[in-house]
DNA sequence: CATGAATGAGATTTCATTCAT
DNA sequence: CATGAATGAAATCTCATTCAT
């Protein structure tokens, strides 16, 4: 019994893991259906094929949910995350980066999601810290790219890397979330961001 | 009696006015505190000093109240954006016109009650849309300021007023919410917002 | 202003007994439509063209207006009563009242309305009282004429007199019933009715 | 394991009757005691010894509960129903059952409850439905008894055995609300509604 | 781990009635 | 008498969470 049980253990995390996801991808169409607060754990747990209760076992309850959605877009900016790394001429990365960004935002549901999270962030510091530690990575690695940008001379001097790497991010943010609310589409506005961005770096 | 009734019914209408005034402002104190959906009727009530039932007489529901406070924040815009109708250099205008409106936003009040209805705008369309009228009453300002600043050759020629009009709100509303967020100080990035702001528009 | 108020209060009175009568049509075409829990005190003043306080000047409240409708009903019943009082022969006298009986009764409104005050009957004693005076008024014509006809030799001896009219009354009641939920038009059966009544008393 | 909990399942379903069986019980002593419209859901459950949430997982709501009891009466006319099944001669069959009816509804908690249903019958289709197929199968059983009471000559030619089948059930069930709503004993006015009954039918 | 009935606090909303004007 | 804002109790229903099985 014993030994079978630690067999059967490592069949039952991988089960377990695909519980966790399966809930997870649930809940995350729930909320952007019908938002964090009108979704009830049931539907969550309708959604995902799982027992009420047992969605307890795997999550300690809905704020959590949301917190490891919050937690996962980490893995979804992650391939974004990575274009800022690779070597090439700041300008160059830099283009890419927003093109890639903006591209994610482009999808109604990201938007929202982050929206959704962000009203949560403000009153639940746990899920404001991943949402905030998210864009920390952005801006970090955005910054880290934009002093790469000074030093070749590619940028103005007398821009604060850090400082100017949130401004490039909360624009694109903004521009999505207006995107979304006037349900206008993202490229037909991607072309003056850009501009507006490298306007604001030139020397 | 007729003509009684008359005066009576201003007398009347005055004080419904002041108990109006008086529920919106302990909702906005509510949702402030505890968000709009953490946030009963009855709270709401409770701090108006206002019974129950009788909130009813005045507002719809929970939702006409947020309606409402929505709508009220036109009223809180009306003298930044009278900013931007006086005459003046544009970059002038734009420089005291940004100046108004972040410190508008400096006050995390405003903040936390544009997110609020945000999140709710996603969903309840006739929400968004006094949103977004409030937004559109700024940018459609502020895209005149700045196609004048073109024609003064104060501005870049090639950018898009209308465009270039959002951006600028937006990368305002961007910086704010995230002084919210991490709890800096709005002023202390304010310099680097201008700055990145007027790089993008100088020829 | 006493000489006045002296002349003005008939006036008055004619003005108030007129509000009583609009209340109490109002509230009728009310519990008609919707039943007399579905009805707010609020519904009947508006449709009556009366303020809602106002209502209380005249009434006590919604279960003092449903009594005085209960009351109304003796006046609609009265004609019918008067039937029965008329001389000629018992036969003939009963069929005129059974038509017009079940001609009131045709009316789903008026089945309707019983309905309503019949169920509020069981509990308010009051109501139930009227309810039962306005039955017992027929019921004794009724008993009275079936004792002539007994004396006349036109009916069976061994019937009880009041206890027939009971029956009587019921049958055609119950009939109306019927004829309301199953939507089935009350001319259709009432010759059935009156041949099933005519048998029973026939010696 | 999926074998226990089919067993587990009987047992759950069982338990869950008994909590339906429970509430019903309890909600007609709250109708019968207070009215359908005076009960609050509230009432029902404390009565049942249930939560008020739970009551939720059970009906729908309280129309629900309501539409259940009208359900019920069905199985509680069976017995009498079945009278009207048995072989014997039409005049006896017919004796036999309007004694089992009317003593069915001596118990005022019956008519009471026939009464409430009526009420709420008018304005919910639903409801009118069940309580029309009672009384459906009622009349066609006993339809059937008075065809073969004409068929053997121990009933008049000239009646239409649906038309007074329904007559006779109105006939009863008028004096039994009568007799609850003048407190008057069924069984004081049984003897001469038979008498009347039997009149009617005889050649 | 899986299940879903059970809980009970709480949410929103309605409504008969009162009362100051 | 006329008005309708004010009251606050009550009604129905939801929902995150627990727990016995």
């Amino acid at each position: 019994m014993t030994d079978q049980s630690g067999s059967e253990g490592t069949k039952r995390d991988r089960a377990a893991a695909r519980r966790r996801s399966l809930i997870l991808e649930a809940a995350v169409m729930c909320f952007l259906e019908n938002g964090y607060h009108q979704t009830g754990v049931r539907d969550i747990a309708k959604r995902a094929g799982v027992s009420l209760g047992n969605l307890y076992n795997h999550f300690q309850g809905k704020h959590d949910v949301l917190a490891e959605i919050a937690a996962l877009e980490r893995a979804e900016l992650a391939p974004i995350l990575d274009l800022l790394g690779r070597s090439g001429a700041a300008p160059a990365v830099l283009d890419r980066f927003v093109t890639a960004y903006a591209t994610y935002l482009a999808k109604p549901e990201n938007v929202i999601l982050a929206i959704e999270i962000t009203s949560e962030a403000i009153r639940k510091p746990d899920i404001g810290e991943l949402f905030v530690a998210n864009r920390a990575g952005l801006v970090a690695a955005l910054s880290s790219v934009i002093g790469r940008g000074i030093s070749d001379g590619d940028f103005r001097e007398n821009i604060v890397p850090d400082e100017t790497a949130h401004l490039i991010i909360e624009l694109i943010d903004g521009t999505a979330y207006r995107a979304v609310l006037s349900e206008i589409a993202m490229r037909s506005v991607l072309g003056g961001l850009k501009d507006f961005i490298m306007a604001g770096l030139r020397p």
